[in-house]
RNA sequence: GCCCGAGUAGCUCAGUUGGCCAGAGCAGCUGUCUUGUAAACAGCAGGCCGUCGGUUCGAAUCCGACCUCGGGCUCCA
C-alpha cells in the first residue's frame, strides 16, 4: 500500500497508509492522543479529524488540553443547541450561530414569531445533554451551490448567507465563496452549513450553560427582521466552566449599581428621569475627593481651568456639525420666544443642553487673537453634558443621559502634536494608576474607509504621531483600523480592574475638523495666520462612568483616600464615649474622616455594621486604651492589633492616604 | 428605538384559581441592656401593591397604554 509522509511540529517525520487521517495519525502515535484529540492543524489550516491527510503536509494535533481548543468546542456547542432547537420547535429556522468569547450563540425564528422564555432554556438545556448523550457524530460533506439551496430550503437565512458568499461579501464566517459549501451532517434530520471544523462527536461536549435569550437583528442591522438568540458559555473542562460561573458571580457582587444602593452612594430617583444619577453624601465626598485630585493634577501639568453653560442657541450646534451629525443624540430642542408668543413675527430661538463641551472651549480659544507663543493651549473643565441615549442601553452609570466630562481640549501648532500627544499620553496613565488602575492596553482607531474630513497627509500624521507616543509606553497597542471618528485618529486607553475585566477609560482624539469650521487660527513666528490642531481628551471618559468602574475595581471598599469615611472609633462601653470622642477629635485635626459609633449597640454588632460598610479601619477603645492613650485596630482584610498609640495609628493613616491605599 | 422579562415598606422577598383588615426578615424609631472585635432583647412605626385607564358585585392578582428597571440587539460623536 501506498504511504504518505507527514510532518509534525517537533520536526519529525512520520509515515501512513494512503488516505490516513488526522485521527489515524493521533492512533498511530499513541492511545492516550487519539483520545484527546479534538481537531488537527494541517498547514496552518484547522480540519476535522476526520479529513484524509496528503503527503508532504505538517500537522499538528490539536487536543482536549490546547488552548485554541475552546474555539472549536464552543462552535461546535453551537450547533447541539440549534439541533435542540429545531428538534424542540417544528418548523422553527436558523440563522447563524458562531463562537465567541468564552462561548457561542445561536440565533433561530420561531413558528409563528414566538419567543423564548426563561423555562425554554431548561428544556433545550435537556436536549442538548440527550443530543451529548447520543455521542453524534459530526459528518463533513459538500455540494454545489444549487444543490446546498436545495438542502437549506426551508431556511432562508442559510440562503441568504450563501448568496451573500456567492455575491463575493462577507457572510459573517458563515460561508465561504467558494465552488462549494460544505456542511455537517450530525443526525440523518439534521444538517447544518458550516466551514468546521469541529470536534468528532458530541460526545465531546459537556461543559456548558446555556446563560442568556434575547432579540437580535439578523446580521446586526436594525433594517433586518429580528431573530431569538440563545447564548452559551462552553470551556473544554467542567473547572473552567465552574471558574466561569463563580468570576460571574463574583462581578455581580461587585455591580455598582447594587453597591450604589448598599453603601448609599448615589440613585436614579425615578422623579428625575433615566439615565439621571443624583449623588449622595457618601458619594459626593468620593466625587468630590476624585475631582479634586484631577483638579489639582491638572493645574501641574499646565492646564487652564474653563467653565461653560449647560445650554447654547442651536447656531452653536449648527458651526460645530453636532446637528448635521449627532442631533439624533442630543435631547430636542427647547423653543424660546416662539412665534406664537411673539405675533407671528420671526422664527423663535432654538436652545439646545449640550452634549459636548467643544465648541465652547473653541469660542473661549476664538475670543481674541492667539499667537504661536501661547500654544499649547489647555483648557479644562468638568462639564456637565446630556446625551439623548436610546432607552434600550440607559446602564447605571456607565451610560447615562447626564454625565460630567472631565474634558479638556488642547490646541497646539502641528509641530507640537506628537510631544504634546505624548505627553498627554503619560499624563492620562500616570494618573489613572493614581486611581488604583495599572493595567493597561491602548487602542488606535484609524481613518475610517469611507468618510472622513482631512487630508491624506494629516491623517498619516497624526495617526503617526498617535502611534509613536501609543509605542513609546511600552504597553500593548491594538489597531483598530478604520474605527476612528471621521473628524480624526484617537487612542483609547483600556484599563483591566481588579477582576479582569477590561473598561474603555480615557480617549485622546485629533481633530481635523472643528478648527476649519470655526475657522481658528494662530498667529506664527513668521507673522503669517495658521490653523491649529485641536485635541480632544478626557481621562475619566466621564465622572459618573468612572465612578462606577471604581466601585466595581475596589468592590465598593475604597482606599483610605477615597473612603467617605475612613475610621469608626468603637467605645466597648459608654464609660469609653469620652475617650473616643477624644480619639476622633485627634485623628480629625489630622485630617481624617472619623465618626465615633456609641455603645447603644452590642460591639459585635457594630463590628459587622462598619465590615458591612467597608470601612478601613474600626477602632476599638476599651478600659486599657483609656488607661494606656492607645486603641484597638480592626483594619479591612487585616488582623486586630491592640495597645496601638494613637499617635502612630494616625500616621499609619497618613501614610495610607499619601500612598493612595 | 427593537425583542423578552420584571415593578408589593428604605432594602431583599412572600402574597394560592380575582374575595374581608396586604405579610416576613433586615434597615428605621423608642425603651431595656453597657458589652474587647462580624447579628442582645422587647415594642412601635412604615405600603394609593410603578402610573393612568378598562373588565368585574369585587383587582396587588385579569386586559391596555405609559413610566422605570433588568437581559439581549442596535447605538455609544
Amino acid at each position: 500500500m501506498p504511504e504518505i509522509a507527514i510532518t509534525l511540529p517537533d520536526g519529525s517525520e512520520r509515515s501512513l497508509p494512503e488516505g490516513s487521517t488526522g485521527g489515524d495519525l493521533a492512533a498511530s502515535i499513541g492511545r492516550r492522543l487519539a483520545k484527546d484529540a479534538v481537531v488537527v492543524v494541517v498547514d496552518g489550516e484547522p480540519r476535522d479529524l476526520a479529513a484524509p491527510l496528503a503527503d508532504g503536509e505538517s500537522v499538528r494535533i490539536v487536543t482536549i488540553k490546547d488552548p485554541d481548543v475552546a474555539e472549536y468546542l464552543r462552535h461546535s456547542t453551537a450547533h447541539v443547541l440549534a439541533q435542540a432547537v429545531l428538534n424542540l420547535w417544528p418548523g422553527a429556522t436558523f440563522a447563524g450561530g458562531p463562537a465567541i468569547e468564552n462561548g457561542c450563540y445561536y440565533d433561530f425564528e420561531l413558528p409563528g414569531g414566538a419567543t423564548f422564555t426563561d423555562e425554554d432554556l431548561e428544556r433545550i438545556d435537556a436536549e442538548m445533554r440527550r443530543i451529548i448523550a447520543a455521542d453524534q457524530p459530526f459528518e463533513r460533506f459538500e455540494l454545489p451551490l444549487d444543490e446546498a439551496r436545495e438542502l437549506m430550503a426551508d431556511h432562508p437565512y442559510k440562503r441568504v448567507f450563501m448568496d451573500l458568499a456567492a455575491a463575493g461579501e462577507s457572510a459573517d464566517g458563515e460561508v465561504s465563496g467558494g465552488e462549494t459549501i460544505s456542511f455537517y451532517r450530525n443526525t440523518p434530520e439534521f444538517v447544518d452549513m458550516c466551514l468546521g471544523p469541529h470536534v468528532p462527536s458530541t460526545g465531546r461536549l459537556a461543559n456548558f450553560r446555556l446563560t442568556r435569550h434575547g432579540g437580535a437583528y439578523f446580521r446586526g442591522s436594525e433594517q433586518n427582521p429580528m431573530l431569538q438568540r440563545i447564548y452559551a458559555v462552553a470551556f473544554p473542562t467542567a473547572g473552567e466552566l465552574e471558574a466561569f460561573l463563580h468570576q460571574q458571580e463574583e462581578a455581580a457582587a461587585r455591580d455598582h449599581r447594587r453597591l450604589g444602593v448598599e453603601l448609599d452612594l448615589f440613585s436614579f430617583p425615578e422623579e428625575v428621569g433615566s439615565g439621571l444619577a443624583v449623588f449622595h453624601p457618601k458619594g459626593g465626598i468620593i466625587r468630590r475627593l476624585m475631582e479634586d485630585y484631577s483638579r489639582k493634577r491638572h493645574e501641574e501639568a499646565g492646564y487652564e481651568f474653563v467653565y461653560s453653560p449647560h445650554i447654547t442657541k442651536a447656531d452653536l450646534f449648527e458651526t460645530s456639525g453636532h446637528l448635521q451629525w449627532f442631533a439624533e443624540g442630543m435631547f430636542p430642542p427647547m423653543e424660546i420666544d416662539a412665534p406664537e408668543s411673539a405675533d407671528g413675527e420671526g422664527a423663535g430661538t432654538s436652545y439646545y443642553l449640550k452634549p459636548m463641551n467643544c465648541p465652547f472651549h473653541i469660542l473661549i480659544y476664538r475670543s481674541r487673537m492667539r499667537s504661536y507663543r501661547e500654544l499649547p493651549l489647555r483648557m479644562f473643565e468638568f462639564g456637565t453634558v446630556y446625551r439623548y441615549e436610546k432607552s434600550g442601553v440607559v446602564h447605571g452609570l456607565t451610560r447615562v443621559r447626564g454625565m460630567t466630562q472631565d474634558d479638556a481640549h488642547i490646541f497646539t501648532t502641528k509641530e507640537q502634536m506628537a510631544d504634546e500627544l505624548g505627553s498627554i499620553l503619560t499624563f492620562v496613565l500616570d494618573l489613572l494608576r493614581d486611581y488604583g488602575l495599572d493595567d493597561f492596553y491602548l487602542e488606535l482607531s484609524t481613518r475610517p474607509p469611507e468618510k472622513a474630513v482631512g487630508s491624506d497627509e494629516e491623517w498619516e500624521e497624526a495617526t503617526s504621531a498617535l502611534r509613536g507616543a501609543a509605542e513609546s509606553m511600552g504597553l500593548e497597542l491594538v489597531l483598530d483600523e478604520g474605527g476612528g471618528a471621521f473628524y480624526g485618529p484617537k487612542i483609547s486607553v483600556q484599563a483591566r480592574d481588579a477582576i479582569g475585566r477590561t473598561w474603555q477609560m480615557s480617549t485622546i482624539q485629533v481633530d481635523f475638523q472643528l478648527p476649519q469650521r470655526f475657522d481658528l487660527n494662530y498667529v506664527g513666528a513668521d507673522g503669517e495666520r495658521h490653523r491649529p490642531i485641536m485635541i480632544h481628551r478626557a481621562l475619566f471618559g466621564s465622572v459618573e462612568r468612572f465612578f462606577g468602574v471604581l466601585v466595581e475595581h475596589y468592590a465598593g471598599a475604597f482606599p483610605a483616600w477615597l473612603a467617605p469615611e475612613q475610621v469608626r472609633v468603637l467605645p466597648v462601653a459608654d464609660a469609653h464615649l469620652d475617650y473616643a470622642l477624644q480619639v476622633a477629635a485627634q485623628l480629625r485635626g489630622g485630617g481624617a474622616r472619623v465618626d465615633v459609633a456609641p455603645a447603644d449597640e452590642t460591639l459585635g454588632n457594630r463590628i459587622r455594621r462598619a465590615k458591612g460598610e467597608k470601612l478601613p479601619y474600626v477602632l476599638v477603645v476599651g478600659d486599657d486604651d483609656v488607661a494606656r492613650g492607645t486603641v484597638g485596630v480592626n483594619p479591612r482584610g487585616g488582623e486586630v492589633e491592640r495597645d496601638v498609640p494613637v499617635a502612630s495609628f494616625a500616621e499609619r493613616l497618613a501614610a495610607d492616604v499619601a500612598g493612595r491605599h
